[in-house]
DNA sequence: TAGAGTTGATAGAACGTTCTATCTGCCATT
DNA sequence: AATGGCAGATAGAACGTTCTATCAACTCTA
């Protein structure tokens, strides 16, 4: 029936209260220069017209913005939806508008995402890199002076800010926590080689055994991709061994869960018959069973750090390079062999 | 050091290359009534500069725009995740970028982000509605003549687009499982009265009780905000009656993992000492212990349709209102009474 | 060789804002 | 009565694109 209706704009509501289309601009910025009674008459054309604010022409005249482009890597990885929560919380406090996408953990995506993010025409990026990323993608970034926050996982991160976890420490205290229980044997079940996150785990966890003059067994540290399913072999993978580990540390919350599936696929009983802890310390952690013991990387602090870094560089694009890094936190439960049922 | 560097413009490419910029901006948009020789001269000239194109900038001038809103209630809820994952898989093959923002259930919230996101320029919106949101919010996206899809929950949806799930259906299936399994008193746990899903699944619910000749009986419906531990709360209520159910449908799949753990707090093995069944049939439910049987409401038919509706509508503004209604699925697990173990 | 096409490129206005500079009254001061 | 200052409002250019209309240089045809 109707066509598209042309938009009403500030010229529009200009006419409608006799007044200029500059003096229309300033209402709306609430600019004090303007006397009591135009404001009322222009708010009151704003209300008769139905009048919406084009950001897209403000943003273009004052070479401005006010969204952050955020990339992470799996939107259903309870993990980055709370850092998610947490830069958006931020973000909209300071006037922010987040563009939220994830990488699927594919590097040609993430590079195609950051174009477009710079397209769409963001202030500043928040990038959780995708395992393997390009150097080429943070090198266009740099050269286009965009201000650029990495989260999560330290890559490039010499140029740009960054605000992420511990990992190395985090896999020294899971690793303590279950050799003062008594394990010998402690495996380190799932992530892929090549991702800083479980690189770093892995060397935390390797000399924590080192300084419990524990030699090193390559077979214990199981490799693969992280799914809802790759705990299951990953547990299998170790089991198979003549010399079964008695403890395993998990790559994430995720593959903890899905290893005490493969365990009792196996007639195994989780937290008894092997003790397990997790990393990232997502709210699921809490409701499985038994409930797990996870180290807490502090995802929403991570998330705090990441936006007030990126907006503050926004706002001050020259200042130093700066690195935030969360102490983990252990969090014992059941899974780790203290099983009080 | 370095001020923030003028960006570099189409005006640019087009001296650099010694071309005009209307010539520049063909090339951009592939033309074909440009020669293979400028074509590769401009191209030269774009890697050279560094240019990012400024989609608002074209935006304003072709009054379009390539992206969509999507509003979700919550983030850290894998049925709404799923349903994100798939809708953004749609726009990006049809090359529209999406906008994701969580209302918190906050319909005043959403009712901020709604006007946010027209200001943002949206070509149109995806809206899950807020548990109580108000009309006036879509009342104003109606009169603003924007393509809006309501997806999951029919909310205002006799004037918009909409794609969700058959909840009284999914509701009937789930109980005539109980029933057919001999259950005679069945709980409904979790969900908030003026949530339209939960008061069709109640509905429906409710009418198979009826037609298997049971008295319906208002205790053992029990009304709560989801959280990540309503269950518990939820399931010890009915668990302190004299006469206690012995199955439960559960509003959602994290109410019924809660509702898990609140019946072991109390000494129950869930699934044997009470049968239970949720809905949304997010994939953690596989991965609960005993696994759970749920009732999928499969989300990413629901975003598929959703994406579909939306889009279809951005290109033809005046088709007839559509419904996609998606028909529910039961999936048996461990946690309906058939254990294995 | 004049006219008609065709191919490739271009000038200038337009999109909806904001910014800079300026203008009009009015009041107070001399 | 002339001057200065101030409060309130405004005209016109500008931001980086695309669109409409037009142009210049060829090629083909009769």
């Amino acid at each position: 029936m109707m066509g598209p209706v042309r938009s009403v704009t500030i010229n529009d509501i200009a006419d409608h209260a006799g007044v200029s289309r500059s003096t229309v601009s300033l209402v709306l910025r609430g600019s004090s220069r303007i006397s009591k009674a135009t404001i009322d008459r222009v708010n009151a054309s704003i209300d008769a017209l139905g009048y919406t604010y084009n950001r897209g022409a403000a943003n273009l005249r004052t070479q401005t913005s006010q969204a952050i482009g955020l990339i992470i890597n799996d939107l259903m990885n309870p993990f980055f939806t709370e850092l998610t929560a947490t830069i958006e919380e931020m973000a909209d406090r300071e006037g922010y508008f987040v563009y939220l996408v994830q990488s699927n953990e594919e590097p040609a995506r993430q590079h195609k995402l950051c174009m477009s993010l710079l397209e769409h025409g963001v202030a500043g990026l928040i990038v959780c890199p995708a395992t393997g990323s390009s150097l080429e993608t943070f090198d266009r970034l740099h050269e286009r002076r965009i201000p650029v926050c990495i989260a999560v996982r330290p890559f490039a991160s010499d140029r740009f800010d960054f605000s992420g976890p511990d990992n190395f420490r985090a896999a020294e205290i899971a690793t303590d926590a279950l050799l003062k229980r008594g394990h010998r044997r402690i495996a380190f079940l799932g992530g892929e080689r090549g991702n800083p996150s479980r690189d770093d785990r892995v060397a935390g966890y390797f000399k924590a055994l080192q300084q419990a003059g524990i030699e090193y067994d390559p077979a214990l540290v199981v490799e693969s991709r992280p799914s809802r399913q790759s705990g299951i072999t990953d547990v299998e993978t170790v089991l198979s061994l003549r010399d079964r580990p008695t403890a395993a540390l998990c790559y994430n919350d995720f593959v903890a869960i899905s290893v005490m599936h493969g365990l009792r696929k196996n007639g195994l009983e989780p937290g008894s018959d092997m003790a397990l802890i997790g990393f990232d310390g997502m709210p699921e952690a809490e409701m499985s069973h038994p409930t797990l013991t996870t180290v807490s990387l502090h995802p929403r602090e991570i998330g705090r750090e990441a936006a007030e870094l990126v907006i503050s560089r926004i706002r001050e694009p020259n200042r130093d390079v700066t690195r935030r890094i969360q102490t983990p936190q252990l969090i014992v439960r059941d899974s780790c062999g203290t099983a009080k049922r």
